[in-house]
Formats: C-alpha cells, sequence, structure tokens
DNA sequence: ATCTTAACTTTACACTATGTCAATTGACAC
DNA sequence: GTGTCAATTGACATAGTGTAAAGTTAAGAT
C-alpha cells in the first residue's frame, strides 16, 4: 500500500528534518531540501503547497517518529506534583536537543506567519497542558508557593521550560544538557514548591 | 554644525525606529523605511551600507535617547543585593516595551548574520553586567541561595529576564507590564535568594 | 500492443527584497 | 562660474519563493 508519492513525501520529510538539524534550522531553502532528497525543486511543490506547509508536516513527521506524546505517558509513573515536575523537565530537556533546528526554523518564521504561528501553538499546547496539570498538582497538594495564582503559575512554567531558554543556557551559555536539566529543576521546585 | 546629511541620517533612525515598534519588527523593509524618512530607498545607502548597519545604528540611537545607561544609574541607590534585583527588574521591565519591535527584528536576523549577532550581544553585555553583579551581592551577603555557584545563578538570571520571557509572558499569555515585574520579582527572589 | 495516468523533469517566468552602479539634478560655497 | 555634496532616477544583479507549461518515464489497464 506503500506508492511511490507516499515514499517521496517520506523522503522528503526526512530530508527536511536532517537539514534542518544540520544546519539548526538556518539557511535551509527549498531547493537545499529538493537536492536532499534526490529530486526537483519544482517536485517538491507537488507534494506540499508551500515551505510553510512542508515545514509543519515536518514538525508533526518528528512527533510521530519521535513519539514525544509517548515519552509524556512516563507522567502515569508520577505519585507527586513534584515528580511531575521532575519528569517533566527530563522528558522536555532530553527532547528538545533531537528537534532543536526545527523548532528554530518555526519559531523564526511564526511572527510573519500566520500558518506557522497556528501550526507552533498546537503543538506546543500538549506541553502547556503538562504545565497545568503540574501547577493544579501541586495545588491539590497544598503545596503550590502562596504568591502564585494557578493561572499565572501555569503561565511562568510553561515561560521557563521554553526553547529559548534552553537554547540561551545550552547554545550560549555553554551548558550541558544535564546540567541543564538539574539547575532548571532546582529553580522550578524553588519558585513553585513550598516546602 | 548640523549638516544637511546628519539631519538626514537621524531622520532616518528615528524612522527606522518607529516603523520597528508600530510593526514590532516585522515586515520593514528599506523601502518602507525610505518612504517614511522622505527619500529614495538608494539614498539609505547613501547613510549606511547594508540593512544590518542600519539596524544596529539604530540600536545604538535608542540606546542615546532612552538612556538605559542613565536607568541604570538607579543602581548607585541600591543598598543590598535585593534592591539590586528589584531595581534590576523593575528599569529592564519598564525599558523592554519601548525596545521590543527593535529587539525582534534583530533577534530574527542574528542567526543568519554574524555582525548582528555581534551587535545583539554587545548591546546584551550590559544586562549580563548587572546580573554579575546582582549575584555577586548576593553572594557577598551570603544570602545567595546555596544550590547555586555564582557563574551559573548569573547565567539563569540573565536567561530568566530576557526579552523572549517578557514576549512570552505580556505578549502571548496577556500579562501587564505590572503584573511581569511583580510576578518576576517573585521567582527570581524565590530562586536566587535564602531569606 | 496501445492508451492512460501518476510522478517527475526541465525550462521559463513573476514577484519581493537586498544591494550596486552610473548618470543627473539642485543647492550652496568660494 | 565652478566644484562639491546630497540626493534622485533608473537599470541591473542576485537569491529565494512560488506558478505554469510542455515533455519524459514507467507502471497498469484493456
Amino acid at each position: 500500500m506503500s506508492s511511490k508519492k507516499t515514499d517521496t513525501r517520506t523522503r522528503i520529510l526526512t530530508a527536511t528534518w536532517h537539514l534542518m538539524e544540520q544546519r539548526r534550522g538556518q539557511g535551509v531553502s527549498m531547493s537545499d531540501i529538493a537536492k536532499a532528497a534526490g529530486i526537483s525543486r519544482q517536485a517538491l511543490y507537488l507534494h506540499f503547497d508551500s515551505r510553510t506547509e512542508l515545514m509543519i508536516a515536518t514538525v508533526h513527521y518528528v512527533d510521530e517518529v519521535k513519539g514525544l506524546n509517548e515519552r509524556l505517558e512516563k507522567f502515569q509513573e508520577a505519585k507527586s506534583g513534584i515528580d511531575l515536575l521532575d519528569i517533566c523537565v527530563d522528558v522536555w530537556g532530553n527532547h528538545i536537543p533531537e528537534i532543536y533546528g526545527l523548532a528554530r526554523a518555526l519559531l523564526n518564521t511564526r511572527d510573519t506567519d500566520e500558518a506557522t504561528a497556528a501550526a507552533w501553538n498546537s503543538c506546543m499546547g500538549c506541553l502547556h497542558d503538562v504545565c497545568h496539570k503540574i501547577i493544579e498538582a501541586l495545588g491539590e497538594e497544598k503545596i503550590l508557593a502562596a504568591k502564585w495564582s494557578r493561572s499565572e503559575a501555569t503561565e511562568m512554567l510553561y515561560t521557563m521550560i521554553s526553547i529559548q531558554n534552553w537554547q540561551q543556557l545550552t547554545m550560549e551559555s555553554g551548558w550541558s544538557t544535564a546540567q541543564y536539566i538539574s539547575r532548571m529543576k532546582v529553580l522550578l521546585r524553588r519558585t513553585f514548591v513550598d516546602e
């Protein structure tokens, strides 16, 4: 049932992904992608209407392959709000490096492109939900730091674990992934948990 | 002593700045700037070699006009590390909205443009210094939270007060400037200060 | 064996944006 | 007047995205 068209589509998606990671999301043109996929630039438009559509499809493809959703199932194991917080930072902190280039490409164009912004927000929605769950759990356990309303805490948590902050700390300040995870856990626990 | 050339240069810089703030740093072409400054597109290149150079010059111009440096002199009044931290969030939190569009434009191009990245880092250097001073002060007063090394704390503080985080909390989550400042102070104090 | 169709190719073009170049105009100084 | 500076106009080069048209190749149906 795997038609030629489906094969090529997959080849394009993997090529896009690999190029994005290789070049950290910068300087990847449609020509580059076509060359990497072994087809002509114009043939790309037989599969995807626009660059934006290709980017979004690649995000979904990577999500599927890497299975962030399955990774987040680790959450079922969590026994407390603090557990949830730690697992979230572990899973997400190890996930970011694998999608960094693609994420950069999307973040850079989302300002000018409405569709990209929408796709990005929908992808990030699941992370936002996770943040919400964590704060709710801390709230129910009565250990959410008193100075935070639940909605404010959710937004702040979501902001703290953003890809931009990961980039700043690892790419610019030179932290390792382990260091990022460890320090971020400290920051989040001190910020949101009264112990 | 104000030659015609100097006048035009200033006119270009103010036009660039205003356009950037109006359009939040997006979709501002050299043609747009020329039109707003009342000159031809080509004449821009008599004053600035490239778009990048114009952007950087505009940043310096805004810095001069808005006087971030003078604002940071408020720091002389600070009597403690905690004072420093609060003043920093106040000053910076009120400064960001005035440079947001321009900052966006620079952040978007710094990945592809080495000169932009360098200019940006040099501008942000003073903020990084401030972060360093704050952490040193907290360290000397023995109230820097034990889990942080001074260099790690500096990087983390610098990351927390980034423009990207301001954007996420205000533009995307809808917080007011006052709310941003208040919540950020809470986060930073809880994170870095042992009381 | 022939016809059809899907997938892809090549070539060409339109559009936008940055940046360069040459010839020209207008104003002002000496 | 002559020279010079500031700016103008128009033409052009380049890079990237996206569109359109005509031709090729190979698999499948009849």
